[in-house]
DNA sequence: CAGATGACAGATATTGAAATCTGTCAGTTG
DNA sequence: CAACTGACAGATTTCAATATCTGTCATCTG
């Protein structure tokens, strides 16, 4: 495993540096194997298509959001206090990326928009992961739900306005966190079990 | 008042069709003043800039869904069923209008993207009507909300799904309306004041 | 012989010169 | 004289020639 064998993994990395200097319109399989020091044909050894590849790196970005909230899915904690708290990190993670590089996060929006399947599937493990968090709190008795599944995806389209990079100029406004609070709150309380009796 | 006088109505009719012919890119202000039989300095003396015509045009295209809306604020129902009927009044007239002429709708889709002033108006007055539907509900104890205009806000945008022209191509979906179904029931039970008791 | 190369064809992107458009305004017209 | 015109400067767009890129594959190399 010399540091000069090209692997998968050594290509990611150079491609993610790529995007990050010429951003997605000029980033091209030649500049990924001129930073690597060989020749294009061999990354296509490696990947099909640029598009695999882009696709490669694009899951990657994404799996590293995904991978930080299914630490809060596994937390010990009241459901309706997971499910903010899962839809917070959602919200924070995204915003910092938008807000610390702009440039690299639209870049990465560029690459989402072109890699739907991967965006699809991204998507597809997100609302696994509320499911999983909605399917607790029936458990407990603290959820009121009759279609699991159905729920968790309008809870994640209902909150896309947080998660969603389109509107990701719009999560830098000073009232964006009371408008966060906001929805999560509605959306909370259209899953909570009534309780009767308090005044 | 000649069919040949020259008045911002009949320029925003001849703008309309220039659109709907040649598409939002290769539409031009000599374009409209050619289908005027008018120079385009005419044009001009009308409308300032060419921003400013689109501006105008895309008003009167957004104003004809507010007007529709506006009758069922108007309408005799519970408040719940209402704000149901409303938020699917205003999901069918998108989907329609995206369905039934999907080139005139992407020409106004980036009309909207490039008219941020208007469309800022748009959103506030569809959230004034919501407000006024929210306002009825608390009045008559079936809603149960502390902030009127915020929750407003969080309704629409919790709504976002099925009138954002950006997910113009999901309202094509089969499941475009179960999914519609569910959000608008989580939202509605997230308004609705709890009935304790019902088994 | 597994892995890498680089020449190649077709597709895509860049470039810069020419054409068109936007917005103005002095002058024309009814 | 109020409404319209059309020539104009600067900005933007178009277009075609040129360069670069993508993906393949016969060939090379350790």
């Amino acid at each position: 495993m010399a540091p000069e064998t090209l692997t998968p993994e050594r290509i990611l990395a150079a491609t993610e540096d790529v995007l990050r200097r010429h951003g997605p319109a000029k980033a091209t399989v030649v500049d990924v194997a001129r930073a690597l020091g060989v020749s294009h044909g061999s990354v296509y050894r490696h990947f099909r298509t640029k598009a695999a590849l882009r696709g490669a790196v694009t899951k990657r970005w994404l799996d590293r959001t995904t991978a930080r909230l299914a630490e809060v899915v596994a937390a010990d904690e009241p459901p309706a206090v997971k499910l903010r708290h899962w839809l917070s990190t959602l919200f924070e993670a995204k915003r910092h990326k938008a807000g610390d590089d702009p440039e690299l996060f639209a870049t990465y929006s560029v690459l989402t928009g072109e890699q739907n399947d991967v965006v699809d599937a991204h998507i597809a493990e997100l609302t696994s992961q509320l499911t999983a968090i909605l399917q607790q709190g029936v458990a407990c008795g603290e959820f009121d739900i009759s279609d699991l599944p159905a729920t968790a995806r309008a809870v994640f389209e209902a909150t896309a306005h947080f998660h969603d990079p389109v509107y990701a100029p719009e999560w830098s406004r000073p009232d964006a966190g009371p408008a966060f609070d906001a929805v999560v709150s509605l959306v909370v309380r259209g899953i909570v079990a009534c309780r009767p009796g308090v005044s």
